[in-house]
DNA sequence: AATTAGCACTCGATGTCGGTGAGTGCTAAC
DNA sequence: GTTAGCACTCACCGACATCGAGTGCTAATT
């Protein structure tokens, strides 16, 4: 059996009914608010096929059909229009996004925020992860009690600071000069992998500054550790407006779930495929039982060059998908679209994710 | 009529038990489980006194009594014993406080996780608040872009740096040499204040700098404005699994008024009382009508001279007191000697702090 | 005078039962 | 292929009875 054109359209109606009613719907339903021309026995049998397919599901037996995992599968695949964003919700993120672009962290914040308002789904969004790869530019500056903070510039126009303790520290003017001897070895190089000889060399050319090699050493190192990214959840309370998580041992189960971040971490991780601006999981796609009620939605923002990051709107399977489709676009658009815009203007921009992104990875050693 | 030794004891009875049922207690339990050796009747008597005084409440007719706010007051005030820390509970937070140190953010999301799950309730934590008032050191960094770096270093060894934009930079040596200069005329200042005189000094002293000289007193005073603490929500799902809110909606407004930042900051904020290792605000005494079935007990740490910070633990009214007082103390009592032990040995424990701190200020311009 | 036993009473919680209605599947007619 | 009709299912709801924990009061006891 095949999916008739009118097959379709019954289970879209479906769908769409489910989404904004959360309750099981019935033949007669379908006959009467959407006009096929149809008499609710007809609608009966399509349903019963549908039903035999896999698309629809009835949860008792005089109940209703609700939509499958693989009915929204459908649904999101071939059926679902792209819904325009609504004048208010563009007004909004244009609003948000334009006014706080100076202070990226707080951005994030209120983007998080925003779309936990607008769509009143979860969100999860991960920092801004930092893509450099090669040393700059080292600098130094002396502080209290034998410790050095150390700068490491990197490409993309970063910079990270370490604090560091040493036996004995110089002057700054000493460190000064230090640090452009040190440059002239080390910048161009791979943070991951410090070429050897060109170590080596430095420690020739700087006989018993091996302790301050050592440090910028552990600086760089600790730079390219501090890239892993950190999540933030937000609105989770929205879940508990459900009534798929009117029992609150379930709404606890999932945000539970949600909270530990390795779970989530795997999911935000996966590489954005070509051509697809967001990747949707529905229910037991997720492969997590506690979440078999939800859909994730994801998209990827790219902030520069170097700088990526991940946003996921997490929500009842039966979420409003080409809403928070719509709003992620509008979203990640309006981010991207500021920022061009500012970096026309030749503001300082790229320095902005640099300090928003070492804020979350500023590490010292002990 | 006076508060009687017998009565003192049947409302610690009654109390003790709620905390640990969330039941209406009733005569009959206090008098089997508690051996004062009288009848129910005669508790039943003193109840009823208890309740025409205050202290307890019959939630309907036929029910037990519950302990009315001021009843925890009272108990709060005068009948709880101080709870010991359980060995299990010793030897988490030694753990988790000695392993951590080197990271202060993790340390603090870790501390706050620690704290939800040892009590079961939810915890608010301040990011370390840090009082630094003068400008000891300023150096710069060029980046690309005619981006400038500036860098802040305050008394309590404290560093924050700010990207601030020039329509030219100078090369890395003479910006260091200018900052040289600079740090001739401000530092020592206070950076609320910095002295007019200094700053027209410095301006005639550099003539030519005047963008370079606004850049560093922007810097200066977003470093100043950056001293605003953030606070931190965790575990907030664990106040669904008591019964006082396992109505769905109930729970999801208290969670919104914990989120809402203003609500907390001003609890928080409330500077310790001398001779107090906690404070305790019961039910209604919060003044937040979400939150009157709930109690909050505050406490402060303090990291160094300069950085301090507030944890508050969130639970239903008839919260555990002795044991989160106990845990809260404990945990204070943790942080603060690791941090004795640490700078014994001279690590460079405060930059931790100050690293830490400027995670959630980095600023820059733009 | 304080305590206690006894008892009637209250009221929420729980369980049972029939009615209601939305929804289905099936059959026969169009 | 479509539809009208009908018997059937089952969650949901309100009514009603029952149960039991708990109370307040009174009278007896110490």
């Amino acid at each position: 059996m095949s999916l008739s054109e009118r097959k379709m359209k019954i289970l879209q109606a479906i769908i769409n009914d489910y989404i904004a009613t959360a309750e099981p719907v019935g033949s007669r339903t379908i006959a009467k608010k959407y006009n096929f021309g149809l008499s609710s026995a007809t609608i009966r049998n399509e349903m019963s096929d549908l039903e035999e397919m896999g698309f629809i599901i009835q949860p008792h037996a005089s109940a209703g059909r609700i939509p499958s995992d693989l009915g929204y599968r459908l649904y999101v695949d071939t059926l679902m229009q792209k819904a325009e964003l609504q004048e208010r919700e563009k007004n909004f993120l244009q609003g948000v996004v334009a006014n706080n672009m100076n202070q990226i962290e707080y951005l994030m914040d209120e983007t998080a925020k925003i779309l936990s308002s607008l769509t009143n789904y979860t969100t999860i969004m991960s920092d801004p992860i930092v893509h450099s790869r090669t040393i700059k530019k080292i600098r130094f500056m002396a502080l209290e009690n034998n410790d050095v903070l150390v700068l490491v510039g990197t490409d993309g126009n970063m910079v990270k600071n370490h604090t560091m303790h040493l036996d004995a520290v110089p002057d700054d003017e000493e460190l000064f000069r230090l640090s452009c001897i040190i440059n002239d070895y080390l910048s161009g190089q791979s943070m991951e992998h410090v070429d050897e000889r060109a170590i080596n060399s430095l420690r020739a050319a700087l006989p018993g500054w091996g302790q301050l090699i050592n440090a910028v050493l552990k600086a760089v190192e600790k730079t390219t550790e501090s890239l892993s990214p950190q999540f933030h959840l937000t609105g989770a309370k929205n879940m508990l407006a459900f009534p798929e998580f009117s029992d609150v041992e379930k709404a606890q189960k999932l945000i539970e779930t949600l909270e530990e971040k390795d779970v989530m971490k795997n999911l935000m991780s996966v590489p954005p495929k070509e051509g697809q601006d967001v990747q949707i999981y529905i229910g037991n796609e997720l492969g997590i039982d506690e979440m078999k009620d939800c859909s994730i939605i994801t998209t990827h923002y790219k902030l520069s060059e170097h700088v990526t990051g991940t946003i996921g709107i997490v929500g009842p399977t039966r979420m409003n998908y080409s809403q928070v489709i719509a709003v992620l676009n509008g979203m990640v658009k309006n981010m991207e679209d500021t920022i061009a815009h500012l970096q026309q203007k030749n503001q300082p921009l790229r320095r902005q994710l640099t300090d928003s992104s070492r804020k979350k990875q500023t590490e010292q050693d002990s």
